[in-house]
DNA sequence: TATTGTTATACTCTATAACTATA
DNA sequence: TATAGTTATAGAGTATAACAATA
C-alpha cells in the first residue's frame, strides 16, 4: 500500500503524495499557495480587496467604456455576483456607475479619483510583490514559465 | 487611460488585461481553469468527488496509519472541515475510521474495499486526464513546467 | 421577443470558538 | 495541562431562477 519510493519528498504530516505529484493541477494549486498568500499580505489586507476586486480595478485602469456585461464575460463570473461586488466598490467610492445615454439598459463603470489613485498604487505594489515572488527564478526561467502557463491556459475548450 | 499596446491579446469581453499579464498569480489562475474543468468533467462529476476528496483518497492509497491529524496538516485544512469531509466519505462507505488501541484519542483512517477500488480507478483516470491536458506540450516542456512550478511552490515562507 | 442588470436564494467552502474524551 | 477529534456557527464565494427596465 505504501509507495515504493520511500525517499520521495513528503508532505507536511509526512505523507507520501507521489500520486499527486504527477498531476499538473496539483502543482498549480501548490504554486498558488505562495502567490495567494503574498497577494493577501501585500495587497488584500491593506486595501481590503480580494482577487476579483483587484482584477476589476486593474481592468478599469486599462479600459474605457467598461460595462458590467463586459466585465462579467471577461472575468467569467455570473452577473448577479458582479452586481454585489460593484455595489461594494461603489459604496467605498472607488468606482461609479452611470447609465449610457445611447442605450439606457447599459451602465458605464468608471474609477472615481480615489479609485484611480488606489488602482495606480496597487498596480505598482503588484510589481514589487512580483519581484519578491520570482526572486528564485532567473529571467529566462520566468519567461519560460509564463509561456508554458499560457500554453496550458489556451487549452480552454474543456 | 487605455493601454498603449492595442494589439495585445484581449480577454473575452475585449478588455485589455495587460496589467494582469505580468502577474504570476494571474497566469496560475488562468492555467487552473482547464485543469479544474477537466477534473470536474472526467472525475468530479462521475465519482461525485471534489478536489479535496480526490486528494484524500489518493493519500490513503499511498499511505498507512493515516490519522485525521496528519491529513489536516498535509492538505492544510482546519480539523473541523476535515471531520465533515471524512463523515461524508465514511457515509458513502469509501473509508472507515477506527480507534487506535495504543492511544484512544487517535483514529486510523483506511479505505474500504469499495474505496480502494474507486481510488485505483480514479488514479488511472487521472493519468488519462493528464495526457489530454498536456498533449499541447512536449515532454521536455512538461518536465520544465513541473520543475518551475515546484520552485515557486517552495517559496512557502509567506 | 431579447438584452442589461437586479433581487432573492441556496449551496458549497472556509474559518473559528467551544466542547468531549483521552493522555 | 495538552492533544485528537467533534459540534455549532458564521462568513465568504459561487450558482441559478425570477424579475424590472429598456431595446
Amino acid at each position: 500500500m505504501t509507495s515504493s519510493r520511500p525517499n520521495e519528498p513528503r508532505l507536511p504530516g509526512h505523507l507520501d503524495h507521489s500520486k499527486m505529484m504527477k498531476l499538473l493541477g496539483y502543482h498549480l494549486a501548490q504554486a498558488s499557495i505562495p502567490t495567494n498568500n503574498l497577494f493577501k499580505n501585500k495587497i488584500g489586507q491593506e486595501f481590503q480587496l480580494n482577487k476579483l476586486e483587484f482584477t476589476i480595478l486593474m481592468l478599469l485602469l486599462s479600459n474605457d467604456e467598461v460595462t458590467p456585461k463586459r466585465l462579467s464575460t471577461a472575468i467569467n463570473i455570473p452577473a448577479p455576483n458582479l452586481t454585489v461586488i460593484l455595489d461594494r466598490l461603489e459604496k467605498r467610492e472607488l468606482l461609479a456607475r452611470t447609465r449610457s445615454q445611447a442605450d439606457r439598459r447599459v451602465q458605464h463603470v468608471q474609477l472615481t479619483p480615489q479609485g484611480l489613485a488606489m488602482a495606480r498604487e496597487i498596480d505598482q505594489l503588484s510589481d514589487v510583490m512580483e519581484q519578491d515572488l520570482l526572486s528564485h527564478l532567473t529571467e529566462a526561467e520566468c519567461g519560460m514559465l509564463f509561456e508554458l502557463l499560457k500554453k496550458v491556459a489556451v487549452h480552454r475548450r474543456v
